[in-house]
DNA sequence: CCAATAGTGTCTTTGAGACACTATGAG
DNA sequence: CTCATAGTGTCTCAAAGACACTATTGG
């Protein structure tokens, strides 16, 4: 217990000396583009599952990165030219099978984005892409990623309904029907008209900017919003769509 | 992508060639003991921190382990003689300095249960023993625990908020009157009387097992009940306490 | 005028908060 | 009887659901 005895057991200390498990992160990137729920997977250009779609992800780099959501950034863009400034962690799953290298753990990561290109050819792997996420029931994905995808789509569907995620997940200026189509997208469930206006417009988290065309170029002209500030951290009460 | 290039990929693979973090995971194990809030605390027998109060926890057993649920379960059991079958994921922290050995990632897990006494002198620890919550604040906790803990007990708070979490708590069967003040203090809140009772009667959760006397001895005998089958996973859909 | 989309009025329902009230036991 | 604890009646209030209604545009 002395100041000493700690120093030499530091400077004695060899991380190689003991077994222990990969460690990786994973991230699932949602977005909504043309009405439809996708999600961004990336095509493994390295074995194991090597031609395999698989969720953005990767190893720590114990240089360069100061914590583990920095590596799950860094690996986002990296692998896909895509960035994600709300990662939220979602769970962290570690077993004995998952990885056929050896006992794996990862550390998985959500985030809900804008729709935006991704980049081409970088890295390790072969092709970034969007996938409309009913496709993706059709494939098979590397290691355990279909699992981790629907953990994060269930986290999702979660915190549309008792936050306000999804006004950061439309390009701005939105009118309030698009803003309850995408509820209703990342739901999987319609929502009453009024009472989805009464509880966004009650809960002062949209700043509304002017008015635009109609959905479809006919009608009414509708009302434009974007996120007010602080917008993010808005918790409702009550969970919605009951 | 053949199959014969991933065997042999396999084959060569060996894990210690990567610089990679060390993985551990935590436990914070509540419980309510003589009207207090009380929190499980291991004195550390071995550098670095020897001597320091730390949540249990340690490192993944790759043989003995199939997964970090077990981990956690196992090193909880072993270090303190407490276990828990509800055992919660609460978050993973990961960083270059949380951990004076090495980069080091921990996934922290919550759980709330019945008082049971601990074991006594057992693996690379001196003692097992609970702290009052309060007790604690002026501790200085191993490593970065005291955040953990921070982190532990926000959960403990929120969940207590829209589940039925503290029905687990107490020694059945226990009394309405009882069961509120559990709810209390671990929402750090008071409680209105009637609308407790409604909530919990309504949600189908408890099973009425007969009639005890009141508490302190005094006054109408209370109603007892115990957990129904299923309560754990009931979710209210409104925030209690608000 | 019509069709189409945006937006409102208002009644009902659910469930929490407040708080005074009644019920049952020991002494 | 009184005191203490258990448990209820009932009004109010907040917020969601239902659904019909009005408003504003282009043709």
């Amino acid at each position: 217990m002395t100041q000493s005895s700690e120093q030499a057991f530091l400077k004695s200390y060899n991380p190689k000396e003991y077994d222990t498990p990969i460690y990786s992160v994973d991230i699932a990137i949602f977005t909504l583009d043309q009405g439809r729920l996708k999600v961004l997977l990336v095509e493994r250009g390295e074995h194991p599952f090597k031609g395999f779609w698989a969720l953005p992800g990767g190893f720590v780099d114990l240089k360069k990165d100061p914590d583990i959501h920095t590596t799950a950034r860094r690996k986002l863009v990296s692998k896909t030219g895509v960035d994600a400034p709300l990662l939220e962690q979602v769970s962290t799953i570690g077993n004995a099978h998952r990885d056929p290298r050896h006992w794996s753990i990862t550390t998985l990561y959500m985030a809900l984005i804008p729709y935006a290109p991704t980049a081409e050819f970088i890295e390790a792997v072969n092709e970034a892409r969007w996938f409309p996420i009913e496709e993706i029931e059709q494939l098979q994905l590397a290691f355990d990623h279909s699992e981790l995808l629907e953990l994060a789509r269930e986290r999702l569907k979660n915190k549309t309904a008792y936050t306000v995620l999804p006004i950061h997940v439309l390009k701005r200026p939105f009118s309030l029907t698009q803003l309850q189509k995408a509820f209703e997208l990342l739901m999987d469930t319609a929502l009453e008209k009024k009472s989805f206006r009464r509880r966004l417009l009650n809960a002062d988290v949209l700043k509304e900017v002017g008015e635009g065309i109609p959905e479809g170029g006919k009608g009414r002209p509708a009302a434009l919003y974007e996120p007010a500030d602080g917008s993010e951290s808005h918790l409702f009460v009550r969970v919605f769509g009951d």
